[in-house]
DNA sequence: CTGAAAGCGCTTACAG
DNA sequence: CTGAAAGCGCTTACAG
């Protein structure tokens, strides 16, 4: 048999006083006037019988769980296993709780997630938002529940959010590939319509169109994300093959960039001789890759945080108006894009 | 502001009967006898309202909050973040939550893990103990909580466990080595006295010692955990010096394992030509290291499982006896450990 | 077939 | 200086 905790009633008992002195004791409210002794003794016996406060019961009556709901989009990913655990330390730090799930970027998981949640009276969420979920996040936003998006949102709603200029990394990428003389340069991306992939798209379009002109194309091939392993051997094979086969290869992720790579690797070609790569975003995996990868590094710390600071305060203060942070990644410079002459 | 989400009050103005009644009809207890019609009713009303019971109400009355929790050594490290996926997926199946912390190997955090899950009423605890919490885990076994000990216990504790037979994979490695042909097989482990850092020391030294019968001598090097970066490379510089030099490195975990393996690199150093490894796990950094790992891996996802179901037994039978799994863990032989004649 | 009442462990405005 | 009472949202044995 589990014993009982001890409760506020139980102190009460062994002193000889009510639940509600005790309580206020405990609670070490300044305007209630216990007498110091009887406080000193009720502290001391809260002391030898280990009293923990039941914060189940204190949560049904504040109406507060000092919780928070995570949904990310996919944990299995090292950037958002990465940025939980921030969201974690940092909320402890806060002295919130973290409860997540992974929405495996599917809808109907995600709704699952946010109804189970709520149900467990999380005092808000922060939510890396899944394709097609753009309804959900509409629904928490009108029920006025503590809201805030993380590295992706809804351009048509609006909400808080943390995320980073996709479109200016994504340029930056294309440039460091072009300033070290590369021409041809495909990319890898999921065919996935949320806002922060077609930024990403449009920022490697847009500067090989600035930068060539119409004299080279882009040349972009889709991955579906329930396909990805097949379809992304199938698109650098493609990539490689034609008349003009590309000497670069953006990955708009770092799960596409690992896949990539290795089938680069079963082709025997070297990198950079052979392909230039870079990489929105790494993982550990790469941390033994004989070639340093090039890849956008993104705030995650920060992004992190910030999502944890703005959460938590829009939960102390709901009329708060809405805050929208958008912050710059960083191109960390390996050896995978290497300028060609000095190859 | 916040509304207020729907309560058993709210659906009970609705349709103008008592709270009782509709928590009734809505817990489907089939020993209310609620008329069809008005159980219709009332559901109809429930799901227009959208209606989420308050699990914290819920928990308050039953003492019950079908959560988990979780205490991990190192969160950072992928073997715990594997493990801790894995029991956060069957604790869903099993419609529970998961709440999980790292104690980061220091025995006060834990404590303090302890108390804080405690409080938020857990039903139980899957932990993985870290030096010097034996008094932690004696009190909560004396406390009668329901508590499965993961991946290390304690000999001299009583309790529900599932683990690795840390010995005999030891064995497995050492012997690898030796019937690849290698013979001065160094090892380095961590300074650490729990009980499953010890068995793989002692399947080290005494497979060495049966087999050389004390020609060959262990040579075995403890690092410090907190300081594990710069001793990891003392202790290679240590087994490659003097007049017998190691032709092997046994590492008795992945995080040695990536230290070392940084260092070897550093120093021009070819795996298994130069020197031969095995590692005690591996992890997702060794997906593009030039030699596949030698290594042991454990069965994650059933010590998980396991790890899971027998807690939740264990919580819902409190007086079912102890289970104490001890599973066993494969070789896994990749090229970092070849015969030294076909290298 | 339906409801009044007690109670889970806490907090707090109010009374004495 | 201290306590009785109400209430957070639920469940359930009991009465009618």
């Amino acid at each position: 048999m589990k014993k009982k905790q001890v409760s506020l009633k139980d102190i009460a008992n062994e002193v000889g006083v009510s639940i509600a002195t005790v309580s206020y004791v405990l609670s070490n409210r300044k305007d209630s006037r216990v007498s110091e002794a009887m406080a000193k003794k009720i502290k001391d016996i809260a002391k030898t019988l280990n009293y923990q406060p039941n914060k189940i019961a204190q949560s049904l009556k504040s109406g507060k769980t000092n919780t928070i709901g995570l949904i990310v989009a996919d944990i299995s990913n090292p950037f958002f296993a990465n940025i939980a655990r921030i969201i974690e330390d940092e909320a402890t730090k806060l002295n919130y709780t973290v409860i997540f799930g992974s929405s495996d970027e599917k809808a109907e998981k995600s709704l699952h997630l946010i109804e189970f949640l709520s149900s467990r009276q999380v005092d808000g969420f922060i939510i890396v938002p899944s394709e097609g979920t753009d309804n959900q996040i509409a629904q928490l936003k009108q029920q006025n529940i503590p809201l805030v998006l993380l590295d992706r949102y809804f351009p048509d709603i609006s909400t808080n959010y943390v995320v980073i200029d996709n479109f200016e990394a994504s340029t930056k990428v294309v440039n460091e590939l072009i300033v070290s003389g590369y021409e041809r340069i495909g990319m890898i991306a999921y065919a996935n319509p949320l806002y922060h992939m077609r930024e990403r798209i449009r920022g490697y379009r847009e500067t090989i169109q600035n930068h060539f002109g119409g004299k080279i194309s882009p040349n972009l091939v889709e991955i579906d994300y329930n396909d990805s392993k097949k379809q992304v051997r199938a698109a650098i094979d493609n990539l490689l093959s034609g008349e003009n086969p590309v000497d670069a290869v953006f990955f708009a992720t770092n799960t596409l960039a690992i896949l990539g790579l290795k089938y680069i690797d079963e082709l025997s070609l070297t990198v950079p001789k052979d392909i230039a790569i870079i990489s929105f975003d790494e993982g550990e995996a790469f941390d033994f890759y004989y070639c340093p990868l090039t890849h956008i590094r993104q705030p995650l710390d920060e992004m992190g945080k910030r999502a944890v600071q703005i959460l938590t305060q829009q939960i102390a203060t709901p009329d708060m108006g809405e805050k929208q942070i958008c912050l710059k990644a960083d191109l960390i410079k390996g050896k995978s894009s290497l300028a060609i002459y000095s190859s």
